[in-house]
DNA sequence: ATACAATATCAATAAGTATTGATATAATTA
DNA sequence: TAATTATATCAATACTTATTGATATTGTAT
């Protein structure tokens, strides 16, 4: 019997993109920042210290999930505040569920 | 404002537990994996021709999700079919989205 | 018992990615 | 303008994990 997945370049390319979306948030410090984000947006120096990471390695994780879309992130003063985009969260959640 | 989440030994556990889930299913290939047998339950050789990977590569992948309970095995003749699990999906799914 | 087909295992290597340390940039205040 | 604070960048290293090649195991049929 014939696979109605995985047989034609647009489902290859959204497996493609859930894998590129679950990679990202499968690393467990973004999806804490993830966890901390989805109560309130927050700034830099809040999610390592809270975290207990280094900040650079804080910084770096949330360049990822901004990359990627999932974070957005605006300028106070000297601090950079951090948020979750909701929308492209859903949009992805909602793919995953095609193939899970 | 003191975040409510990560804040405690369950919750913490909770956030490992599914970022190793996500992990398992992050894979390209045990993506396409899934999505075959969604379908369908198949057997191993109908998995790797039909995905074009070694045969090796796919009985390695299976093993991933079988024995993190993702997916369940029989034994017919020679055959091995494999089948998803499909009450454990549903489990990290629903932790999953106290995360996202 | 022997041969064959399907699947599994294992060691070695390759590839990808998180982390660290050092340093740079940018915004604010004195 | 100089100093300070918050954030970002970059190169090097450490880790983890996927892939490969060779081989073992298991079930079936001759």
């Amino acid at each position: 019997m014939k696979p109605k997945c995985c047989n034609n370049k647009k489902s290859l390319a959204e497996i493609s993109q859930v894998a590129d979306f679950l990679k990202i948030i499968s690393e467990e410090n973004r999806l804490k920042i993830f966890c901390l984000l989805k109560e309130n947006e927050r700034c830099v120096c809040d999610i390592w210290q809270y975290l207990g990471l280094a900040q650079n390695l804080v910084s770096h994780h949330l360049k990822v999930l901004k990359d990627f879309g999932l974070l957005a992130a605006r300028q106070e003063g000297l601090k950079v505040i951090y948020s979750i985009n909701k929308k492209v969260v859903k949009k992805y959640l909602k793919l995953l569920n095609r193939f899970l």
